[in-house]
DNA sequence: ATTACTTTGCAAGTAGTTTGCAAAAATATT
DNA sequence: AATATTTTTGCAAACTACTTGCAAAGTAAT
């Protein structure tokens, strides 16, 4: 089988996987959600809304239309967010089977995923792997009792 | 002993215990330094700068300036940060005594605090007080090996 | 096809934070 | 204590990431 055919059977069902996840999550199909989606699919990330944007192909959509796109991904749980640089927002596929947390180096800001979900023994591993000086950043999110009952 | 004389007596604990970090990281001591600083190890926190800023006695100081002198307490570990909403941070005394995480609601952005350290117990725990649809957030930073090097 | 509703591009706006620069304050040197 | 050197500050302007109003275009239900 010619490569260039695999690749484009590839690329189909990642369509074909976003519509779905689109319309499964209440959101109508439009070309710039297919394509932010598709994108997320493939490049596990995760990456900020500008490097989503230049990804995708030139002038296919406005940068406005990234942002309202993403937000709508995480309002539904499609799409995680990390803040792993300060004041620059990340995202990635939300695929709960593969639940994981990440590094960025302090200095050259590579990021970096695991999939341990224990602090001290994450902290062991990354001291293996050669990291130095490391701090963690944990926060819960939730409803508290209050909101609940108003 | 009236109560005048033991708030005041608390403000100079407070002053001292400043100057005495301020100098033991390093910072030259100056009204703002002292005034930021002794403010956060007064009140816990977590705060934003703006926060901070309105806490502060009227035209002592800039609005910079307390976006500087926060940045070199993070720098130099002062005061930790917290990202609990989106494009907004928080800052806190840094006591390693006393490490901690945080849990922000998602409608009224109350925030509360735990001193657990594990994941799956903190969610029990979080559970048990109540919250409902908990999500965490968990990132790592230090410095790769490639980056010791150069 | 027609209708009702949603989304998009564009440009302008906003929030939080940073920065250049001259004046003021803090520290080091004499 | 006076002076020199270095650091920090206030102010205003700039910047970055992100959001929003609105008219036009697209989507989906009938
Ligand atoms: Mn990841
Ligand atoms: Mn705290
Ligand atoms: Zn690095
Ligand atoms: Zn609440």
């Amino acid at each position: 089988m010619p490569s260039h055919a695999h690749s484009h059977k590839k690329v189909i069902d990642l369509e074909a996987k976003s519509i779905e996840l689109l319309k499964a999550n209440g959101l109508s199909v439009t070309a710039p959600r297919k394509m932010i989606l598709s994108l997320l699919l493939k490049e596990h990330g995760p990456f900020s809304a500008e490097e989503i944007f230049k990804k995708l192909p030139k002038y296919s959509c406005d940068q406005a239309t990234v942002y309202r796109c993403l937000n709508q991904f995480v309002e539904t749980q499609l799409v995680n967010t990390a803040y792993l640089e300060k004041e620059l927002a990340h995202f990635e596929f939300n695929d709960p089977q593969h639940h994981h947390h990440h590094i960025i180096c302090k200095l050259c800001k590579k990021i970096d995923s695991f999939h341990d979900c224990i602090l001290d023994k994450i902290e062991t591993n990354l001291l293996k792997k050669g990291y130095k000086d490391i701090q963690h950043r944990l926060e819960f999110f939730g409803v508290c009792e209050t909101c609940q009952k108003a």
